[in-house]
DNA sequence: TAGGCCATCTGGTCCT
DNA sequence: AGGACCAGATGGCCTA
């Protein structure tokens, strides 16, 4: 892979040395093959970096955890933030902070258990003496 | 050391 | 035509 070009990071101080392809059609300029190709790829990195990655560091600050700095993969941070869209769904819904949401399990019509943020606040609960905010973190 | 996760490269497709 | 977006491939890093 990458045989033809200059593997990773090529740098913009190095465009300007790469070859050109000599164009086989008449009246086509020649195009730097290798230059457009780190820029579309410098392009992919910024975009990656400041767009995607930016989205899911802003996902991630909504997601509540214990602690609340504890490091999460980006397919976590998927699926806890629609498991906390659901458990949020589910407050909204009855209208009772303090009732334990219930969730289904995957698949499973049947089948509900409490849900990942109702089951943290429980469990912390259970470990403190103080009792009432129901936004406790999972985990 | 195997597996998970991630950054990066790459080529294809779609849009402006 | 050029850029944005996307998915697949690849290699490096980290951890159990």
């Amino acid at each position: 892979m990458m045989d033809n070009y200059l593997s990773y990071q090529c740098l913009s101080e190095d465009w300007e040395k790469m070859y050109t392809v000599t164009p086989h059609q008449k009246g086509v300029e020649a195009v730097p093959v290798v230059k457009q190709r780190c820029q579309a790829n410098a392009r992919e990195r910024d975009r990656t970096q400041n767009s995607v990655n930016m989205a899911f560091n802003t996902l991630r600050l909504l997601i509540p955890t214990e602690p609340p700095d504890r490091k999460l993969s980006k397919i976590e941070i998927l699926r806890l933030a629609g498991s906390y869209i659901t458990h949020l769904d589910n407050q909204l819904y009855t209208g009772d902070v303090e009732q334990p949401c219930l969730q289904t399990k995957d698949g499973d019509n049947r089948s509900t258990s409490l849900c990942t943020f109702c089951w943290s606040a429980v469990k912390k609960d259970n470990n403190s003496t103080t009792t009432g905010h129901i936004y406790k973190t999972p985990f």
